[in-house]
DNA sequence: AATTAGCGCAACCGCACGTGT
DNA sequence: GACACGTGCGGTTGCGCTAAT
């Protein structure tokens, strides 16, 4: 038999796609991204969709800089793990593998060759007299990441650097996002549209996360198996 | 004001690994 | 054990924005 191959949609996601998403995944679940993407009507691949949501839409993400603390503690990670980016976005909570990624590349590597530049061994920067205290600081950590019986140390530098990015628990990172005077999501959400991204903006943050979705947006055919939006996204 | 260079970031790709059949 | 499928990870690319010229 002939299949015919729809082209798959690829590129930046828009806040329509987005909800069918954030819609999709509070329904099913963060698993079978293959599932999800045919359910959710988007013409996307699974993978396509699985990055968006770890790295954009996943609740509890953290958006702008990062905190002098939150680099210190990449460059110690870094220098232990090396790019193990995914392991060290671990332990940064909020942060996502691919920030960190694209944080080390622009930021780190030059600061890093600015520093083998400057590298003399009369020199030695405070940046460098801080890392190498924090390298002293080091638990011994097992393959699985996790944090074992010498994890006193780096649990301190953890919690001191905690307690440094304003004591910001998931909680309450997701309450600010909540928050109606608090800005939407950065980037796609400040649309043109001004109506159009305020009301995104409210469903993902009181509606969405909370409890239900807004039936204007989504009905759930009788198997539930199915995702069914009054404006079709994709005949667009 | 127009152009250029650099930066920041979202997203894609290919590969590796894990799990179920 | 072999295979298929789903997922995770690291590397890379491309585009938009902004500062510098």
């Amino acid at each position: 038999m002939v299949m015919v191959r729809e082209e798959m949609r690829k590129g930046p996601w828009t806040e329509q796609e987005d909800l069918q998403l954030v819609c999709t995944v509070r329904l099913f679940g963060e698993r079978r991204w293959d599932f999800i993407a045919k359910v959710s009507g988007l013409n996307r691949t699974g993978k396509s969709c699985r990055l968006r949501w770890v790295n954009y839409l996943h609740p509890g993400l953290k958006h702008g800089r990062m905190s002098p603390q939150e680099e210190h503690l990449i460059i110690e990670l870094h220098a232990r793990w090396g790019n193990r980016w995914s392991r060290i976005a671990r332990r940064l909570p909020g942060r996502t593998d691919n920030e960190i990624k694209n944080y080390w590349r622009t930021h780190m590597r030059k600061k890093a060759q600015e520093r083998r530049t400057d590298m003399s061994p009369s020199s030695s920067s405070s940046s460098l007299t801080y890392q190498s205290s924090l390298l002293d600081a080091v638990p011994i950590i097992t393959t699985d990441g996790d944090i074992h019986d010498d994890s006193r140390c780096m649990a301190r530098v953890l919690k001191s650097t905690q307690n440094a990015m304003d004591g910001y628990p998931m909680d309450q990172i997701w309450r600010e996002i909540e928050a109606p005077e608090a800005p939407c999501l950065p980037g796609i959400y400040e649309g043109e549209d001004k109506i159009g991204s305020n009301l995104t903006c409210q469903l993902l943050t009181s509606t969405m996360w909370n409890y239900s979705y807004p039936e204007v947006f989504w009905k759930i055919d009788n198997e539930g198996t199915r995702m069914l939006a009054p404006q079709s996204s994709h005949d667009k």
